[in-house]
DNA sequence: TGTACATCAGTGAACGCGCGTTCACTGATGTAC
DNA sequence: TGTACATCAGTGAACGCGCGTTCACTGATGTAC
């Protein structure tokens, strides 16, 4: 319950706030450069409306980014076939990854250098900590004992997966494919399978 | 030996061609938004200068993906840690994510969907896939059976490690973490040691 | 070597456009009495 | 319930700016003889 996202009043429009963050999502997604113009064009306001909501384009995109990471962290929190701890993290990386294929636009942006600052963003910065903790506290569940590097590789594999895939990448590889997100959870579950409690020591050389 | 590439004559200003492309990707660098005045005035030539080595901007964007992609593969040829074929293959993938963290404009833009349709550019085209098959003849000489897939696996590894490392995702990791170059080379090697030739078959729920 | 000519990389003025931002405004909503 | 007032979300005109793109030009480089 954050205080800040609930109680704008609905006086005219009825809720423009929300309107313009879905309006920018959706032009993301359609490939246009964004402005807050175009923003304003798209929700069917004027261009100078979105300023009693935003400060700046910024401020819009953080908006944006911010419903993205609630959304994700709730997608990758239904996603949990059953109680076993590894299924548990597989499932989290393949929600990781259809919510990527899903919303490429917001995925990207959520990851983009525009919103690297995040501290100038604290709504931002808080649902991007708690997306990630969802997936530290999977792995934490499955095995104690290098669970946040465990943790480290599964978001390394899935981000990879599904930057590759939303990019277009892997239309170049010369194999056909299977389905991105069995790919996901295949290949997630077998780094789990193969990566126990143990620990493999000096393997990085010099 | 692409004759498209070389054989430019260096009239007044020796090589503006190449000086674009060095002075566009300088700019992705520093962060600023890039139009082709900002680019030709970085270079230090009038603004119409680039119109007689690119069509337009998208062109000019088209080559310095190109170029990263050629130096990526360079980069990775160059990284192969005597010849074993596991070592060759965890040596690419370090070299992979140390090239993004050296050159993450480059390395940003070479997968952005702004040049996603890298058939409208036959050298970006071709300079993808040749980095690529670096990484998939190098997965091919480790293990024949299901090589593509362990390529596969390799390079979204390396990629969503690089990708977080360059947008500072990895700074809200809540543990202390070794340098990116290092963790790379330690899970790609597990992957690697933990994957040989058998596969695990049916392990994507669904 | 020298001269006349052709080529074309780079110049600078000019254009129309969409942008961010401001500003006085207007009119619907909410509230005090 | 009704009236008068306060609030403020959204409007539309206006501004200055940087952009992409074009165009006639000019002058350095290359070449024919």
């Amino acid at each position: 319950m954050n205080s800040a996202e609930i109680p704008r009043a609905t006086y005219h429009h009825g809720d423009l706030r929300t309107a313009l963050v879905s309006a920018a999502e959706g032009l993301l997604a359609s490939g246009a450069t964004l402005s807050l113009r175009a923003v304003a064009k798209a929700a069917g306001v004027s261009h100078a409306a979105p300023y009693h909501h935003f400060a700046n384009l910024y401020a819009l995109l953080a908006a944006v980014a911010t419903r993205g990471f609630h959304d994700l962290a709730a997608d990758m929190e239904a996603a949990h076939p059953g109680v076993d701890t590894a299924a548990r993290l597989v499932g989290h990386c393949t929600a990781y990854v259809a919510f990527a294929l899903a919303r490429p636009a917001a995925f990207r942006l959520m990851f983009s250098p525009l919103l690297q600052h995040k501290a100038d963003h604290p709504a931002l910065q808080a649902a991007a900590d708690g997306a990630f903790e969802v997936l530290r506290k999977a792995a934490h569940a499955h095995v104690a004992e290098g669970a946040d590097e465990l943790a480290l590789a599964g978001w390394s594999l899935a981000h990879g997966l599904a930057s590759l895939a939303i990019d277009g990448a892997l239309s170049t590889a010369p194999v056909p494919m299977p389905s991105a997100q069995d790919l996901a959870a295949l290949l997630a579950s077998r780094l789990l399978e193969n990566l126990p409690t143990g620990r493999a020591g000096s393997a990085g050389g010099g």
